[in-house]
DNA sequence: TAAATTGTATAACTACGATATATACATTTA
DNA sequence: TAAATGTATATATCGTAGTTATACAATTTA
């Protein structure tokens, strides 16, 4: 399994690997059914303990991306698209509602807002 | 000075006291050339460290609300709406950034995105 | 001018959470 | 039954945030 992780990008090596497997499936390269690789191979490859491998695979599963059998190994759960586009939106949402919050305090009209929007869609 | 802060909130005490400050001058209740109380008055008032007292009005110095003289005291500052209100738009634009990531991946559309920031207003 | 009051600067202590690990255990497979 | 797999619990390490203590400097005030 190609997996990269840096010591020096700051970002959790649990993370590291949950992302990228994330995007895997996402972008189509892991499909339902596919076995990924079992914890502890995954760590002797990465020299990482198998606890952090656990770890990230813990974030996948929790997301809905895969499952994992004791005695058996982890593997990629039926897509649910529609289910992650809406976790997805209750996480915009949050942001969202931040941004209006502290618009609100500071005198930022709503079409400002909008405005700032497309703004930064754009950059 | 009328302050309130509590041990069970989770937010830091520096901050509850910085933050009613703040309010109470973005909402004229305290004006330019005001005095507030010297640290180490509020500090004995709330029986708190006068170094936390200390951490609060610097924050609100940094944010140009008020400015500290040694052996005078401190004094809320000439206000600079336009100055608060460009620094508020930053921080505006980058929680918009963060949504607009966040929703590009999950293949969330503008169009969405701005029904959604419609929505979180009303809220 | 001396004492009191005020803010400043530096350091240190504590608490907490996040990250990563070790080890013992349970289940399935071959 | 041995080997491989995931699970559960406990521990170690580290960094950061919050708070405090203490010594110092400047101004005010009696």
């Amino acid at each position: 399994m190609n997996i990269n992780i840096s010591n020096s990008s700051g970002e959790p090596i649990y993370l590291q690997i949950s992302n990228q497997i994330k995007t895997m499936i996402l972008e189509g390269k892991l499909k339902e059914g596919d076995s990924i690789p079992s914890m502890r191979v995954l760590a002797t490859e990465l020299r990482i303990s198998f606890m952090t491998t656990k770890r990230a695979y813990e974030e996948l599963e929790r997301d809905g991306f895969i499952e994992s059998y004791t005695g058996r190994g982890s593997f990629v759960k039926a897509q649910n698209l529609e289910l992650y586009k809406e976790e997805q939106i209750r996480r915009v949402e949050t942001l969202l509602l931040e941004a209006v919050d502290t618009a609100k305090k500071a005198g930022i009209s709503m079409s400002e807002l909008h405005e700032l929007l497309d703004l930064v869609n754009e950059a």
